[in-house]
RNA sequence: GCCGGAGUGGCGGAACUGGCAGACGCGCCGGACUCAAAAUCCGGUCGGGGUGACACCCGGUGUGGGUUCGAGUCCCACCUCCGGCACCA
């Protein structure tokens, strides 16, 4: 029963290897294609079917791709460190660097039964000395750079990682990105990353790249820029001090009538008035005792309390009070906001509930200026009470406020981000070492490079406690500085494994060398990468990071390319049979290796393919994968009844109706498949392979083999193979070589389409009548539109349905159709 | 709340820039092979009406409107699901 898997496939990835099929000539560089996964995590689990299905069709484009001529590289390594892996350790008292290394040979055999064309002698393993010695390097000439530095800053605080987050790893309504844990806040020194120093160039490079727009679209709001003022507020009293505010409305500056600090300001205690002491206080301690995500719920109402302190308007002198309230956020702008409340729907609310005085000086178009404000207007118009302004469109006053704003000193033109530095502090034990000393004397000092890697010490309690495990770790916390060679200690802290991945694409070529990162020549000729596949969920995380990294090495010359990945796709997301997302707690996981046992890999990663789209995805079938199987059999049995085609063939060269209608559907096989494959349409493409299989057997089965153009058969039979061999790799491998060719199919090339193959002599029109088909009638391929219209008017039931009614008009669409407008 | 994406037969999913909706597959129905079944091969399969059987007619792409000779595709409003962001000043 069915044809043997099993033993082909085993057969065909133990010869690839030994003949090193899938090695990649880097000495010419005129075709080459960097086709690229997201590599794997290898913590406790193995190989899931997410996994596979960015695998499997990701190497199917790429094979497709060799086929047509380039000259493919496709690499495959672990991305081996971090939290998983620890906290797995911790569970099964092992140790994070023995499982990762287990896992690494158990997840590598199963990569291999996918059939992929990686290159293993290229593997990258970022958790290798050999590859985390370079990450620190990596650090090092950012913090040369100047963008990396410490801070003493409220941190995100995971309890049960018991590390800090950047702040792209909270999500949802401010959860770990790892463990789902409600976040907290801390207040610890930790690394960063300048990545806001790059938002400007983050932002515009985004249009010159061939991404998913979702994708875009989520970087964009991510780094989140917008244009307004930041404007100086004196204090009322004679300290000269300042609250900078930062607006994207200067042009409603005469509508300020009160201030918000966020609680966390720092000038709140300073400026607060003794009798408001107590109340502020409590609330800015209240506040801090909320959680994030309390702090995060929009639909709340308003709080806040009055400091008793006064700041001026500078535009025209007007005293206001000063606020503080929860919904000003420390993080954002300058933690400060001049309150507008007849024009910001938040200040509006607040000035409500504290009775404070809403001013209006933006006209809604088509309402009176003596109207009362029942809501806040955010919308454009003339501006009213605001002095020499008054009459001034609100657009234009932006710009003329700032002008007169910048001419007095007081204000100027600002573009906010709502983007953060990158936290690069892990409190944890299993990633690199932050290659930095402090001395006593010499203060913070960067590890030379000749001496790293800064190696991390197996030997060491890893269980959480708060504080980075290095830390008790005493034959590596105590160093000597490298300045001066007094008693120094190493920081303890190690690197957010979003550092590891922001460069492993550099590495690829060459893992192993010694002196470098990565080699510049075969870099700059084979970079970037030209296809990057990988889940959505890294959006705003790797894929930011990555090319940050990839910029900064661009400026300090060490690569000649400022985007790292070109084009980039996105698999779906395969879902358990329930429709709902996989998780060990719904118990809807679905395990490809018991598919893997049944099927094979051949079938599997075909019905990955055909059974979706491949950038949405959908729950998983089991009968889907079983029809696969009865495909991928039926193509065995035909390549079965065919063999005498290429053993003995015959003399039987007709080329009649029957066969010109097989060289048609190859011809239109080969043009889908090209087109759909490119374009990621898998299941297309395959559905093109079995309307050809399905005309095969047509003709095969229906007439004697002296009556079968054998010639014709074996070129069509081979033409098929070479596309099957793309996504079945194993089988089409096997059936080249059963049907008597030389290994291995895939030195052979892609079959090409004939477009005039495709082209009828005549065509069909559809005849509509007030645009419902009504009759078909098949034309010259060359024809007038006359003729057309002509032969339409005579064709079957047309006269009959045209008479007595007038013909309006009449529209007609080459090659497909014409319609008759009648009255 | 805001910003994206999606909603098409019993099911997974096709349909390039507006042009014959439902490719391909699953399931189901029928036929061939078989003593029989499975497997396999061949054919049918959107719904309703109509016919002895055809022909043919009508309706149909989440809902309601609109633009157009013509709308799954474009526009407006709404509903549902998924993803992102969430008091962003």
């Amino acid at each position: 029963m069915g044809y043997p898997f099993k033993r082909i496939e085993a057969k065909w990835q133990k010869r690839w290897e030994e003949t090193k099929l899938y090695k990649t000539d880097f000495s010419h560089h005129r075709n080459k294609c960097y086709t690229l996964v997201m590599f794997s995590y290898p913590s406790s689990d193995k190989l899931h079917l997410g996994h596979w299905f960015n695998y499997g069709p990701t190497d199917t484009w790429a094979r497709f791709r060799r086929l047509r001529g380039y000259n493919v590289f496709e690499p495959m390594g672990f991305d081996s460190f971090g939290l998983p892996a620890e906290n797995y350790a911790i569970k099964t008292r092992g140790h994070p660097r023995d499982i990762t290394e287990e896992n690494i040979r158990y997840i590598r055999r199963q990569l291999k039964q996918i059939g992929a064309m990686y290159d293993w002698d290229h593997e990258v393993i970022t958790s290798r000395p050999e590859y985390y010695k370079w990450t620190q390097w990596i650090f090092l000439q950012l913090y040369k750079a100047g963008l990396a530095y410490r801070a003493n800053a409220p941190v995100n605080w995971c309890p049960s990682c018991n590390t800090v987050l950047a702040n792209e790893q909270v999500v949802g309504d401010g959860r770990c990105e790892r463990c789902d844990t409600p976040v907290t806040k801390r207040n610890l020194t930790q690394w960063f990353f300048k990545i806001t120093a790059y938002a400007e160039r983050l932002l515009q490079n985004l249009d010159k790249l061939d991404w998913p727009e979702k994708t875009k679209t989520m970087q964009r709001h991510w780094i989140g820029r917008s244009e307004g003022a930041e404007i100086d507020f004196r204090l009322a009293d004679d300290s000269q001090r300042i609250i900078k505010v930062f607006t994207t409305r200067p042009d409603t500056l005469f509508g300020v009538t009160y201030m918000v600090l966020a609680p966390e300001h720092p000038l709140v205690e300073d400026i607060t008035t003794p009798t408001q002491k107590e109340e502020v206080q409590q609330y800015v301690e209240a506040t801090l005792r909320e959680s994030e995500i309390e702090r995060l719920f929009t639909e709340k109402d308003k709080t806040g309390v009055f400091t008793g302190a006064f700041a001026v308007n500078p535009v025209n002198g007007e005293k206001v009070p000063i606020w503080i309230a929860d919904y000003v956020l420390m993080t954002y702008g300058t933690g400060a906001v001049m309150a507008v409340p007849g024009h910001d729907e938040r200040d509006f609310e607040f000035a409500a509930t504290f009775e404070l005085p809403i001013r209006k000086v933006i006209l809604e178009p088509g309402t009176r200026e003596d109207a009362p404000l029942t809501a806040a207007y955010t919308g454009e118009g003339v501006m009213i009470q605001s002095g020499p302004f008054t009459g001034v469109p609100s657009q234009e006053g932006r710009e003329k406020i700032i002008q007169w704003l910048e001419e007095k000193g007081i204000g100027r033109r600002k573009i906010n981000y709502r983007m953060r530095d990158w936290l690069v502090s892990r409190q944890r034990y299993w990633g690199a070492p932050i290659p930095i000393v402090y001395c006593d004397h010499c203060g913070e000092v960067p590890v030379p490079e000749d001496q790293l890697p800064v190696e991390l010490p197996y030997e060491v309690d890893f269980r959480p406690t708060g504080e980075s495990p290095l830390q008790t770790h005493e034959g590596f916390k105590n160093t000597q500085c490298p300045q001066c060679r007094g008693p120094a200690t190493r920081e303890v802290d190690t690197m957010d494994t979003f550092v590891d991945s922001s460069w492993y694409y550099l590495r690829y070529f060459t893992p192993h060398l010694e002196n470098a990162p990565f080699d510049r020549e075969i870099v700059n000729q084979w970079c970037p990468v030209d296809k990057y596949v990988g889940g959505a969920e890294h959006a705003t995380m790797h894929l930011l990071y990555a090319r940050f990294v990839n910029m900064v090495l661009y400026d300090l010359g060490y690569i000649q390319f400022e985007e790292p990945f070109t084009s980039l796709r996105h698999q779906g997301v395969i879902m358990g049979p329930d429709g709902q997302k996989m998780s060990k707690s719904l118990g809807n996981v679905v395990n490809p290796d018991d598919y893997l046992e049944k099927y094979g890999s051949d079938v599997f990663r075909c019905y990955l393919m055909f059974g979706f789209d491949y950038a949405m995805g959908g729950p998983w079938d089991d009968s889907g994968i079983a029809s696969m199987d009865r495909y991928l059999n039926r193509v065995w049995r035909l390549f079965q009844n065919c063999r005498w085609v290429f053993r003995e063939g015959n003399a039987y060269r007709r080329k009649g109706p029957e066969e010109e209608k097989l060289i048609k559907t190859l011809h239109r096989s080969i043009k889908g498949a090209t087109i759909d494959i490119e374009r990621f349409h898998f299941n297309t493409a395959i559905s093109r392979l079995m309307e050809l299989t399905n005309e095969l057997y047509r003709y095969t089965g229906n007439r004697p083999r002296e009556e079968q153009n054998a010639g014709l058969l074996k070129e069509i039979l081979e033409k098929f193979n070479i596309m099957l061999s793309v996504f079945a790799p194993h089988l089409g491998e096997e059936l080249w070589e059963r049907t008597g060719h030389d290994y291995s199919i895939f030195h052979q090339r892609w079959p090409e389409y004939d477009p005039k193959l495709l082209e009828e002599d005549t065509v069909e029109y559809a005849i509509q009548i007030n645009g419902k088909v009504r009759e078909k009638v098949r034309v010259p391929r060359e024809a007038s539109r006359e003729a057309i219209i002509q032969a339409a008017l005579q064709t079957g039931r047309i006269p009959k349905l045209l008479d007595g009614k007038q013909i309006v008009k009449t529209i007609v669409v080459p090659n497909k159709l014409i319609n008759i407008v009648i009255r």
